[in-house]
DNA sequence: AAAAAATGTGTAACCGATTACACATTAAGA
DNA sequence: TCTTAATGTGTAATCGGTTACACATTTTTT
């Protein structure tokens, strides 16, 4: 492999001018120029960045660690990662974790001494993970957090506001007149969802009804489960809103299976706009998050900080979730009983 | 930041005998060992993989290069690659190019630059990139090509057996009964499934009927499109064979909703066993590659180059389709009715 | 007990870039 | 025309490691 050694050698100038050259810094006369330029074509030369980041102390590598690559959702924010930092010259290491605590250490490590010049993180919380970022942060390596809102940690911050996400999904429900809307909802994760939901519901001047809220585990199953549930009560939902799609999706099939006509007797929204809400039949009315957004924002919050070595104050940035109306709702089948009642009584 | 000179100092040895702690190389006696490791800890010394590469020419990392990691399918792959790299020691850099050239060879000039000890690639076929691709290995940068078979290329390349995928899956039909298979495919696209589907055919002795096979985009609408074409014939298929599961689920919905009942009229089987398949109403029976297999087995190949600086000669790995049930497939109805009639007769 | 082998350590050159500095040359200003 | 300023270039130190080599010490062998 050729260095700039032989490029200067071949072009009859010195490194210092090659270097001049490649970097486009200090002086360099037209004749040298074209000399380095015949040279470097010549000899199939390509700078050797890790020599470089030696000296500049910038690798122009960041790191990206996720629990689970092959997760759509996290594929995609991935890809808005990796498009942004090719946009701005830099180098994407893609770790995946499992929400393995030793793996993400291991990765953490890694990156360091490979000396990313920033991570953008967006794994689940692992007490030691935190502890390691936080030394990270003091070592002066600029992380972004995706996601994950870590209290103690002064750093940026990027997330969607999924609370905003679940009111904006209820209130499309009470807009198509429905007045007995069911929330499908984890045990233990996804609060801000439930409480949108419920915000929402006093918000339009309804009482929250117990029985309606049915807690589960976030899979299909669940959903399902969940259904059978709702499906029991003597006076069932006529819509029903789940806080993400594959619930909202088992629900929705299990729903068909029962007999119930979708959206005519129940209406259906999902949350995150997975690509099987589009496919589902019928295809499903979500609360996108911009997740290619995500991924680009991460990396501009954590551009901004590698490209200044003044300290700057954490920013949290959270962007809005778009409600995604497909064929899973309609107007409230009461609603429109009466509304074919008063156009008889005409 | 410390590096190894702080190191050496705080224990008192040479950087030597620290490097060669560090790398279990040579002889370090007990004592130094532990003063050196004690050293360590309280310096939070991290070594420099730069510095280190610069004199070891390895870099430990290793590129890989897909056109779009959004796509469920290859995310799979990006894991399967990640995950095995990591298991032997190495990072990925993960590059997407969205199948544009200009980015694609940006790519992988920027992971030359960074001195990746080789290569992983997954990308369409783009004349300056294979080009360039050539040129990376005759600089020696081993390179394993993933799914795309590049003619006159001589490395490791490993995808998988579509055409016997295609053969299982019609296989399957036709053990099931059905003698009226079409095949929905593309213009110019994925021609082993469809060789595969034709041998299937002459092989069980049947005749190959022009009118089963459709043409079309391998687009949800595309297998809208075929579906309507097929049901337009006086004598209908009783299974359907689509070469990808986006094509197939939307002629399976655009059956439904003619009013075909799936699996008792037609049956379905499509191909790639996309997340959707599973979740789709009926569950679709497809034909499985074996996606973190393929992301794993790209990375040894491209190991035991990075292991050895003997010449290997290519090895091209193939591996096997698998097919998954679900409940799109059933016996054909023609056979059932004889089945019923011979069970009347006794 | 002497020779040979094994163990342990320090020194300094080297990997391939960057960059401060000194010095030379040319162009512009007075 | 003589100063200054602008332009252009080479030298050598430096970044943080690795490693060949020389040398010292200890252990084993005969």
């Amino acid at each position: 492999m050729a260095t700039i050694y032989d490029v200067a050698e071949k072009a009859g100038v010195s490194v210092g001018t090659v270097s001049r050259y490649l970097n486009g810094s200090g002086y360099v006369g037209r004749k040298s120029a074209d000399r380095i330029a015949a040279a470097i074509e010549e000899l199939g030369y390509s700078p050797n960045r890790n020599a470089r980041s030696l000296t500049t102390k910038r690798s122009g590598m960041i790191g990206f660690v996720v629990s689970d690559l092959a997760n759509p959702f996290t594929a995609e924010i991935a890809r808005g990662v990796q498009d942004t930092a090719d946009e701005f010259g830099y180098c994407a290491l893609i770790y995946n974790t499992d929400g393995n605590a030793h793996r993400e250490l291991r990765a953490l490590n890694t990156l360091r001494e490979h000396q990313v010049d920033g991570i953008i993180i967006t794994p689940p919380e692992i007490p030691e993970g935190n502890a390691f970022l936080a030394e990270l942060i003091a070592q002066g390596i600029p992380v972004v957090l995706l996601g994950r809102d870590m209290e103690p940690l002064v750093t940026d911050f990027v997330s969607t506001d999924t609370y905003l996400g679940a009111v904006i999904a209820v209130d499309h429900l009470l807009e198509l007149g429905h007045n007995r809307i069911a929330c499908i909802c984890a045990r233990n994760a996804a609060f801000s969802r439930r409480r949108g939901y419920m915000d929402a519901l006093t918000q339009a001047g309804l009482d929250v009804d117990e029985r309606l809220i049915v807690e589960t585990e976030l899979t299909r199953q669940g959903g399902v489960d969940a259904m059978t549930q709702l499906l029991k009560l003597e006076d069932p939902p006529s819509a029903v809103f789940a806080v993400n799609d594959v619930t909202a999706l088992g629900a929705m099939h299990h729903a068909i299976r029962r007999g119930v006509s979708i959206p005519g007797d129940i209406s259906f929204v999902g949350f995150d706009d997975i690509v099987l809400a589009e496919y589902a039949q019928p295809a499903l009315t979500s609360v996108a998050q911009p997740k290619l957004q995500l991924g680009r924002t991460a990396f501009e919050l954590l551009h901004t900080r590698l490209e200044t070595s003044d300290p700057i104050e954490p920013r949290r940035v959270i962007l809005p979730c778009e409600l995604v109306r497909r064929e899973s709702t309609a107007v409230a089948r009461t609603v429109t009983s009466r509304l074919q009642r008063s156009s008889s009584d005409e």
